[in-house]
DNA sequence: CGGTGCATGTAAATCGTTACATGATTCA
DNA sequence: TGAATCATGTAACGATTTACATGCACCG
């Protein structure tokens, strides 16, 4: 009858909490709505929902399909909804952790010419264009889905759009960069006719610090 | 006198072949430099520099300190140069990875208050706006320094403009999710005059999905 | 025939954090 | 006096990824 569990979760755990809050799923669809919130493989999340199920937080079903293998339908519990209300409301959220390696290849970019550093760049508008796109999609299909209750879906919502605010904002930035790059390539044209010390000048005030 | 060698390196060592290649430094100072391009804990890098000095990629001299602790200060040898260029020219960048529970909390709202949910998103605005503030502060620093080849700081001008950019469009996104609760706030008080029915419907198209 | 999606799991390896250790200096 | 900065390291634990395993259905 203790609430208080000894078994404190993982992040995780509350994010998968955070889905199955909004509807019971499956571990695999599972793993797709985890990307927005929480990015985690198969491997780390079926283990968990064990645990989970154990420890009270969830309950699931045998659901048996034709055609398509079995899966257990994965719901919160009263249990559950307790946890992760607490953990929203008491606990302060960590810092935001990114890595991502295009910021390293960025940052190392005089290792390179202008082409790889041209190519790296519109390489990553691409990627970022494709991802806006298909989160446009997801937005457009809760704003038709005949939704019971606002709630529910007010998260999911907020996020996508916030996803794409930034990724647009990104590729914006990615073409100001592009143009740094161009306009000093037009001023090393003139390396030859001038003297070093007047090309750091012209290259730190015009090129490089001035936002064209 | 093999160049190609077996022992493949993980992100955070070519996130260390890049600050490194900027400018020489210490194993203390480069974690406040790799925040930026891939965090990591002092437990992980000192082990990494020592292994990746073992492998020919770094070299360092010890610097003899009076009042603080000696320290050792690595540069980047020709063989780590080459490592760090075909690195980024030829690989792939890997996909970001974020991790960030404010997501998982926003994602949550709707198992709290309406004060509770203001009370997350204003601290994330005042974090969002102290992080911008000190990175100013940097731009600053990058812009006001006698540089001798504009190359090297390149890379950190840009990504700390990019991280600028982006907290300031989040701050913009926290004001408009401010905006759609306080509007929420609004109609529910209508809620006792209304019907149930009509009131999804003016929360999905007057506050919820428009947007302000 | 080959790839993708559906579906669930385990084992091994790597990556990353927290905790353990030490110690002088400076600023409030 | 207590916290922060400088400075380097190791050990234990926890989190995450990659690889191993299986198998049917559908599409081109």
């Amino acid at each position: 009858m203790k609430i208080g569990n000894e078994d404190r979760m993982n992040t995780l755990g509350y994010a998968i909490l955070s889905v199955l809050g909004r509807k019971p799923c499956s571990g695999y669809q599972l793993a797709s709505y985890l990307e927005l919130l929480w990015p985690a493989k198969h491997s780390q999340i079926y283990p968990l929902l064990s645990k989970m199920e154990q420890n009270g937080l969830l309950v699931f079903e045998h659901v048996e399909q034709t055609g398509k293998p079995d899966k257990k339908i994965y719901s919160i519990t009263e249990k559950g909804r307790e946890a992760l209300g607490t953990w929203v409301t008491t606990e302060e959220p960590g810092y935001p952790i990114i890595r991502d390696e295009f910021l390293i290849k960025m940052y190392s970019m005089w290792t390179t010419d202008e082409n790889n550093a041209k190519k790296l760049i519109q390489d990553r508008i691409s990627k970022l264009k494709l991802k806006v796109t298909l989160r446009e999609k997801k937005i457009a299909k809760v704003e038709n889905e005949q939704v019971e209750t606002v709630s529910e879906h007010f998260g999911r919502y907020v996020l996508l759009h916030r996803s794409n605010l930034l990724d647009n904002e990104e590729i914006s930035w990615c073409h100001w960069v592009l143009k740094l790059i161009e306009n000093s390539n037009v001023i090393k044209l003139l390396l030859g006719i001038i003297s070093a010390g007047a090309f750091n000048k012209i290259v730190q005030g015009v090129t490089f610090f001035s936002e064209l």
